[in-house]
DNA sequence: TTTTGCAATGCAAACGTTTGCGTAAAAATA
DNA sequence: TATTTTTACGCAAACGTTTGCATTGCAAAA
């Protein structure tokens, strides 16, 4: 459907008039009679300039439409004002909601935030370290792909005095600047929230051990449980790769298989728990009355699904908050700092009917 | 936790020693005993190079690490490889799914995309508007903040020539690119699927009806009851403000009291008709026996919720994808073109349990 | 009055890359 | 061999802003 009309002609024209002639510091400075550095002081706000010039030129800017380019400012002072941002995906809710907080955090400080998707490729993540390297990209907030157990190609960064932020996926025997929860210990809590509702054999949805904050889940799980019930039973703990929906519900069917059968499991994450709680009820079982239910994340879903799923909350936007926080602080700090620094946030257990047994 | 190793130091004083000493073209240059200008067009495969020096110099680049300065390029070609895009809010499964396609298609063209959240705010969309003037981004693609009814914040654009993208929330009476589905069509599509289900009295969960969107799908709900069962019962439209879940739990609880009741529901998105459906189940009204339930974007919920809600697939994604294709190509347009185009993508009805009436 | 000091502005270079044009040498043509 | 064409490269300017240093004018101190 196209449509042209009267109107678009002439706003055309207004357009091709108009195009390219973008005012420029020396234009101002010719008109008013000063020269470029004034006009550049003044709009600065330079203590060197008089209040009546800096009137007069700010006047003068706004009068004809002045816009400073921020490219060639950038490329004068050696400054992007730019943070890369490398998440697997951006459709992921977690993710988007990291986003979200460096977003706001950035765009509150001044800096502007490029994202891009690694899409969990080693290969693609590896291209965008190159990209943003090209870029001058002040500092780079990343979430490692699952892929990646070598971490070469971020310390080009280092070098380049580059700072960098890991959340989340963040590299292993790597001296770096990380933003993480406690994963160890917010599945401590999760488990011995069941353990004090009365739960006496728990299961646990492992996610996959090469990912270490799952691996901190699962060591979690275990230390509560031999912390109040002294003896762990293995069986009870299923392992997953993706911890998908799909995955989830395979594993709610083992779990009816067992005899006895678990009174409680704790998910790894919330779509896992959510196919639990479903299935578990299609074949009769009641939730929290008969098995009680906690999962990990606070996904939107987790308030929907009946009953409602006690979950963690992990502190996504929070999370983004903080990554940006630290990294616009190691920019603009005088002496880069050689520490590196590891946030953890606390989580929070939020207790809703999935666990409430009575 | 803060661990200084010997390690550490090591890296650091590497990192004092390389910072800001990026190899440029100049280096490149003398150390080849060419000129910068035939350094630049070697590396960008000139053809007035013979492909000896290009090998020549392809391979010290690669030796000495050479780090081609895009801003200094961007600066030069006025051309900043980037879009920006102004979101509502990144978090919202929607959006992240657009600025996923947005990003994927941008990537695989060699633009980089620029985030930037409105909240919804008028006032913060001014401010982005100007920011992205003074980044000389190449391209912009908007959804537009529920409070924006006056489009002037964007004309400038025009006016330097900056090609604009709308999708889902676009201006109306402006003449600009859009990127839509058919909201109409889809809510006649939802509608009628009620009624060859068998329904005879049809609710509508309306949203803002200031938003054209939520307009047109009153509109398409409208036109099919009219045209299958002739006349329409007004009082079976509840308009809601934000369709949130707990909005929609409300409209449920006054079509409970309505009687007879509504033996089909066609809600304006996923969270009212997951609510309805809630609710329903709760006062034993049995979905879909009693009474069907469609809802609208196909939100990850919608294939969770039990029943499975049929919903509108509304292509969020492919929608990124698309506005990125139509930027790009007016960007690198030769002469800007003057139309304006709108695409509108085909949606689905996918159908699941909650509207699968015996 | 001369000197000193300060406030306000200008000069000019620089940032790294690109590009139109010029030119030398080599190759092709007359 | 003389002339033209082609090939391969260099020169230098330009992009718009910033910034150290120089300069001007003028008031205060000597």
């Amino acid at each position: 459907m196209i449509i042209i009309s009267k109107d678009v002609r002439i706003i055309m024209q207004t357009f091709d008039v108009m195009k390219d002639s973008r005012i420029t510091l020396k234009d101002l400075a010719q008109v008013l009679n000063l020269s470029p550095s004034t006009i550049s002081r003044a709009l600065a706000d330079h203590p060197a300039i008089s209040e009546a010039t800096k009137e007069k030129v700010q006047k003068k800017a706004e009068e004809l439409g002045f816009i400073p380019n921020s490219i060639a400012s950038s490329f004068r002072k050696k400054k992007s004002h730019t943070l890369g941002v490398i998440v697997p995906r951006i459709d992921i809710h977690f993710h988007s909601l990291v986003i979200s907080g460096i977003e706001e955090f950035a765009y509150k400080t001044g800096y502007n935030v490029t994202i891009f998707q690694s899409k969990d490729s080693i290969t693609r993540e590896k291209e965008i370290t190159k990209l943003l390297q090209n870029k001058m990209v002040e500092g780079v907030i990343v979430c490692l792909a699952t892929e990646t157990y070598n971490y070469d190609h971020f310390k080009k960064f280092r070098k380049l005095g580059v700072p960098l932020v890991f959340y989340d996926r963040v590299p292993s025997n790597y001296d770096t600047n990380k933003i993480v929860i406690n994963d160890f210990e917010s599945a401590f809590k999760a488990t011995e929230h069941l353990i004090k509702k009365g739960c006496t054999r728990i299961a646990h949805i492992a996610g996959n051990q090469s990912t270490p904050i799952f691996k901190a889940r699962l060591q979690g799980y275990k230390s509560a449980i031999k912390k109040h019930h002294g003896n762990l039973d293995e069986k009870l703990i299923i392992p997953c790769k993706t911890l998908s929906y799909e995955e989830g519900a395979l594993c709610a069917e083992k779990f009816l298989k067992f005899s006895p059968m678990p009174d409680g499991i704790f998910c790894a994450n919330d779509y896992t728990a959510v196919s639990v709680i479903q299935v578990f009820r299609k074949a009769g079982i009641k939730i929290p009355e008969d098995t009680a239910v906690v999962g990990f994340s606070n996904y939107p879903i987790s308030r929907v699904i009946e009953p409602h799923l006690t979950t963690i909350n992990d502190r996504a936007f929070q999370m983004g908050i903080e990554a940006a926080k630290l990294l616009i602080r190691l920019i603009e700090e005088e002496k880069k700092s050689i520490k590196s620094e590891t946030i953890t946030l606390e989580t929070e257990l939020i207790i809703r009917e999935s666990s409430m047994k009575p």
